[in-house]
DNA sequence: CGGGATCCTGTCTGATACTG
DNA sequence: CAGTATCAGACAGGATCCCG
């Protein structure tokens, strides 16, 4: 056995199996919050505070519960001063600028795509409404 | 009001707002599901149960009402066969096209970073232990 | 085969209150 | 200021049954 962590088993790296990791992983990152939230700190180093101001709409739950989730995969990296009242600072890691890449790509294609977006939004309220009789 | 609808409002188009339309459209593709199904079908045509056989894990219920959420949105478009039994094809538009480079990012990220990560989850949980107590 | 409808469970999410 | 805990409602998601 001399190739044993070498190259990983190609199961586990897989997004498109149930069980691998790489699934586990993509499902953690692959939602709104953190993927907003990767969006926002950019190459920026941010508080607690400000990233809640900047990601409008999340509670402070889940501002909270995704970050612990990013700071876990390594996405992103916590630091805490020992002041008080405290100061806790959240900016991406490496993985997490690598990210961020198509993240970005994907807020770009919302944007490039949105009066499309809302013209098949509404042939298919139209066509719904045909349907039906 | 010359410019009436060239420019866009700029508050719809900020992802970053909670109640813009962008945040809306961006809410709805960034979830794993409807990450994966772009991903798969990639610049094939793709029967349902073709889809469901390549997306491991989805249950038919969500197959069906995340491709009808992307059918909406103009991103896959959908083709019925009045045959029997019925036949019913899903492809990608451009503008799903355009998504999929993005999506295709993600995917190559995960197994890109996939042994930083669990590298990084073993820190994560080691440095939890040593905190309680 | 594709998909709608239903029921039921668990997770997500927000609001609120409390700690260092 | 940052974070935890708790509670309750909304919603995602799975299983199952039925229809064209």
């Amino acid at each position: 056995m001399e190739t044993k962590q070498v190259q990983r088993v190609s199961e586990d790296a897989d997004v498109l199996r149930a069980d691998s990791l790489a699934r586990e992983i993509f499902s953690e990152v692959a939602n709104k919050w953190a993927l907003l939230i990767i969006n926002v700190l950019g190459t920026r180093t941010l508080r607690f505070t400000e990233l809640r101001n900047e990601v409008d709409g999340i509670s402070h739950k889940m501002l909270t519960q995704t970050l612990r989730g990013l700071e876990r995969d390594g996405v992103v990296h916590r630091t805490v001063y020992a002041t008080v009242p405290p100061r806790v600072d959240y900016r991406l890691t490496e993985a997490g600028e690598a990210l961020r890449e198509t993240v970005n790509g994907m807020c770009a294609w919302t944007r490039r795509y949105l009066d499309e977006i809302e013209a098949a939004r509404r042939r298919f309220a139209a066509r719904e409404r045909d349907a039906e009789q």
